[in-house]
DNA sequence: CGTGCGCTTGACTTTTTTCAATAAAGGTGG
DNA sequence: CCACCTTTATTGAAAAAAGTCAAGCGCACG
């Protein structure tokens, strides 16, 4: 792949919008293109940073593991996403795991180029503030979500907002297996399996295979979330 | 205070090290300095971002409300470091609370003129780059602790990060009510109390007073921060 | 067509929370 | 400096939530 389709392909990404031409030239001189398989690995905790990653398209997800192997999903990256930003500018090393969910290809800027450009490029500093603070809103809410709530709450948030994002649709697809779920909100697939049955029981949603989700009672459902009761 | 007083005491702030004289220079023009009285609320969240805080002395905490009313705790800050970057740059709202947890003076830097001066000195927004990593880091631990760990866990970790930030002493004070640790640690005080109970019986430290602590057993606290066993 | 992985369910254990009562500490004003 | 009052900490007992272990089912993929 030459530069001027490594140029195009950053001009896709809504972060690189608005930055000066001779900005995108100079990156794209410097970035790699990546395709990870499924399940392959694309960072470990604690190894030195390369640089930043693009999302072009797939998926992937970054985690960290207990001592006895229980996964705690950060987040899941998708389309015209970046991550590892944060590995960049402070500490030189992952703080976390990262492995693609599916095919997925990226681009990869290095650190030291990211850096010269954001000295050139003030633009460029500042789009990387606005993206780290947007992180910082994220686990912000994680920590709230993980030390606040209990799992049934937490699980109805996230059905919420999967059901926002697709335009508020009843019927829509969870996108990873259950298991995935459930390490995304910090339990077990067992609990988070009795909860599913639960909301279920109640007429809150019904399930159909393995990851279809179809939403009832919407009120009931964000009562639930606000904390305004509980299932018993 | 004038302008001359407000830049020495940028000056003296670590972050602020090595940025240009005529950028300090700026910053302390548009600089406010206020001072919090202990339990004086900073912001709410939600609020409308007024700016940057940069603490000169003094504590405070930045926390989350559950519905019920239970605290937890994102982070402590003390003398020279910088809170509500992350409102600046997206949002433009604080995402939690900040209370003042004795007396605190801070400089206030408005929004509009941090993002001025990023655009005008690279090396500004490359520090705050830093800061927000930083801050990063500090959240993809706590969601770690919260989610992968249980309280005497996490509890030997915070003690043990106490010790080290004291250059590994083994007696030292918990800085603040042991109520606001359950809150960082995310459980009441009811539970922690029991978890010094128990660690106290076990060998593992001493308690004195209301905020007193000796670490008695480094190793075996260290084996219970790392998961290798647990308190039975 | 079988094997394996993911999901579900049940029974049981452990951890944490909840509620309540008491004790200790800390701060304030006399 | 002491007495009082409020806030903070401890402890017990009971309940609830989540985790563990184990078995079984179903679907997808080779």
């Amino acid at each position: 792949m030459n530069i001027e389709q490594k140029k195009d392909l950053l001009n896709l990404v809504p972060f690189f919008r608005g930055l000066p031409d001779d900005c995108l030239e100079k990156l794209a001189e410097i970035t790699r293109e990546h395709t990870f398989a499924p399940k392959e690995p694309i960072f470990g905790e604690g190894a030195e940073a390369d640089g930043m990653f693009i999302v072009l398209n797939g998926k992937l997800y970054v985690y960290k593991l207990s001592p006895d192997g229980k996964e705690q999903i950060l987040k899941i990256f998708e389309s015209m996403e970046v991550l590892g930003e944060a590995a960049v500018f402070s500490g030189h090393r992952y703080p976390a795991n990262a492995a693609a969910l599916e095919e997925t290809r990226t681009l990869i800027i290095p650190r030291a180029g990211v850096i010269r450009q954001c000295r050139e490029f003030p633009d460029l500093a500042l789009s990387l503030l606005d993206v780290l603070s947007g992180r910082l809103r994220h686990f912000v809410h994680l920590v709230e979500s993980l030390s606040l709530q209990e799992v049934p709450t937490r699980l109805a948030v996230y059905l919420l907002y999967l059901s926002a994002r697709k335009d508020g649709a009843e019927q829509f697809d969870l996108e990873i297996p259950k298991g995935r779920v459930a390490a995304m909100l910090g339990t077990l697939p067992e609990t988070l399996s009795r909860a599913l049955a639960k909301m279920g029981k109640e007429g809150l949603l019904q399930t159909e295979g393995s990851r279809g989700i179809t939403l009832l009672d919407r009120e009931r459902l964000q009562g639930l979330a606000d904390g305004e009761w509980r299932l018993r």
